[in-house]
DNA sequence: CTTACATGCATAATTCACTTATGTATTGAT
DNA sequence: ATCAATACATAAGTGAATTATGCATGTAAG
């Protein structure tokens, strides 16, 4: 895992995006996601997740769906179109942070 | 400016960094540089530049050395061997983190 | 067969880096 | 003279996260 100090602030622009790669998708489910991409980097906690995704739901980025599996329940949750638009901006603006950090730190990127 | 949540946990990186690759530097003096070196994107603020500096101070990671310019007091920050080593483990780890972020977004970085 | 781990959701208390606001004082430009 | 820039500092407030807790089901191991 990463210094979690970093990953402030990038957790709503994880959960947008991957739901617009990867269509309906619940919150266990988008955990899963994540620690796959990030090679087991980036483990998203229950407290940090459920939170964000009602938020997002409440700006209306996300739409959600309660579905029973047997006897546990799902939520899934699906970007609707102000949340892509959104998405395409967030994913711009942390590539320009980056750009921006890597002339500050006189570091190569990539 | 940057969206500011993204700059959150990276500015003692920034100010390591920044020391190391300047030598003896005052508070001020910080901030117009990285303003400079982020083309005005990176505007730190006084509140949290000051508290930041003497939190790297008590940790032995800066030393200081207050100067009298003429009536003015300039306070000189100049990096440890402690702080030398943190820095490079800092970038490291911020490299680290882009590529992560990079895989989880799926975009192309630099 | 029970114990532990994984799945699945949720909220409350707390932490902590930061912003905003405020205070003090000097220097230089219009 | 007055405003902006220079130069330091701290206090109050914000907000996104962590940590802790709670509930409940499914499944594999021993």
């Amino acid at each position: 895992m990463h210094s979690p100090e970093l990953l402030k602030g990038t957790l709503q622009t994880i959960l947008l995006k991957v739901l617009k790669d990867n269509g309906k998708m619940y919150g266990y489910e988008i955990t899963q996601k994540v620690k796959e991409l990030s090679l087991g980097r980036i483990l998203l906690t229950e407290g940090a997740l459920y939170p964000a995704l009602h938020k997002l739901e409440a700006e209306g980025l996300l739409q959600t769906e309660t579905v029973l599996m047997g006897k546990r329940v799902r939520k899934y949750y699906t970007i609707t179109v102000t949340g892509k638009s959104l998405v395409k901006e967030r994913v711009v603006e942390f590539r320009e942070f980056i750009k921006t950090m890597s002339a500050v730190l006189q570091v190569q990127i990539a």
